[in-house]
RNA sequence: GGUUCGGUAGCUCAGUCGGUAGAGCAAAGGACUGAAAAUCCUUGUGUCGGCAGUUCGAUUCUGCCCCGAACCA
């Protein structure tokens, strides 16, 4: 089996500088595990690596889309696995690194998605209530119905679609199938005290915007183009000049928080990772690890 | 110094015509198979500023005190 490492963990913990020292030290090349860093130009928002880090390293899979495209995870996965293949050929180390916990599950795990030509028709029901919707589905796919609470309609609606564009339900499709994994991986996932990470998400939201962050959202909003990503939602109320900018600032840092901790929520529960806490760990406790069990 | 309005959950506040309280936000936990930085779910005991009085019973009424704001001097 191909060797994948991977590097993951809340936003703002530092995965891209442990995962270039990594690279570098056992002839890595690092493929972005990030759903927003895939779009071009969304950079300051997204704390895309810079130009000069991005140097030292080989890295694949960032800037492949423009703004405003359509992207998913069944696409991700299949891009992931291409790449993983052709670095492994190179006889180098393939190294996944980010945050869309998602995303580098469903790589890396054998997940299934149905090959569907449609896309999503959002607004086929918009008249008809969150309960409606989930009643329908109890129709068609009972066992999946249960599954989703009813104000969970994204879920729901994609659940009704996969039936309309494949005649077959979800749990059909699924069976009972649990993912196993695809490659020998080792999952790396760095963690911090809940405080300080906090504080550090709060000082980089603030950099952000010194950066520049509003130069960046307003060329996205004159091309009429919505992203629905932390630190470019939030810019919305604002343009429609309901929230000053200082509220933008305190929206980005309650978001990414949020975020951050459904991450960990998702490391924690369903991927098998080997936890390092960022403050307590020397580097050579992960490079360790990771030459034990490149060894194996 | 006087008058008025406030002091209730980490924050902003609601409320109890007297039977010891509840929303939003924050925070914590969780779900997740083609939007995932998305979407959704669960969790609220706190000397109701302090002391005394009235009362079977006070956070609620009364008095005094402390703190804050505004206004008048």
């Amino acid at each position: 089996m191909k060797k994948v490492l991977a590097i993951v963990g809340p936003t703002a913990v530092g995965k891209t500088s442990i995962s270039i020292n990594l690279a570098k030290k056992f002839h890595g090349e690092i493929i972005n595990g990030d759903s927003v860093q895939v779009y071009k130009g969304l950079d300051i928002g997204s704390a895309k690596i810079t130009p000069e880090e991005m140097s030292l390293v080989p890295h694949h899979l960032l800037d492949i889309k423009e703004p405003g495209e359509f992207f998913s995870v069944a696409e991700y996965q299949e891009l992931v696995r291409n790449k993983i293949n052709e670095i492994s050929e190179r006889d180098k180390l393939p190294i996944i690194v980010g945050g869309t916990a998602f995303y580098i599950h469903a790589a890396l795990y054998d997940f299934r998605f149905i090959k569907e030509e449609k896309n999503i028709d959002r607004d086929k029901y918009a008249n008809l209530t969150d309960e409606e919707l989930h009643q329908m589905l109890i129709q068609i796919d009972e066992k999946e119905a249960l599954k989703i609470h009813p104000h969970n309609r994204r879920r729901v609606l994609r659940a009704l679609q996969i039936y309309e564009n494949n005649r077959m339900t979800k749990s059909e499709f699924l069976k009972e199938h649990t993912p196993k994994p695809l490659y020998d991986i080792l999952i790396i996932g760095l963690d911090w005290d809940r405080k300080k990470l906090y504080e550090r998400i709060n000082q980089r939201v603030d950099m952000m915007l010194e950066k520049g962050l509003l130069k960046e959202v307003e060329m996205l909003y004159h091309k009429g183009i919505k992203v629905d990503a932390i630190g470019y939602k939030e810019f919305d109320d604002y343009f429609l000049g309901l929230i000053s900018l200082d509220e933008v600032n305190e929206k980005i840092k309650q978001n990414t928080r949020h975020y951050a901790k459904r991450q960990l929520t998702y490391f924690r529960n369903k991927l098998d990772v080997k936890w390092f806490d960022v403050e307590k760990t020397d580097v050579e406790d992960i490079y360790n690890e990771v030459s034990k069990w490149l060894r194996m």
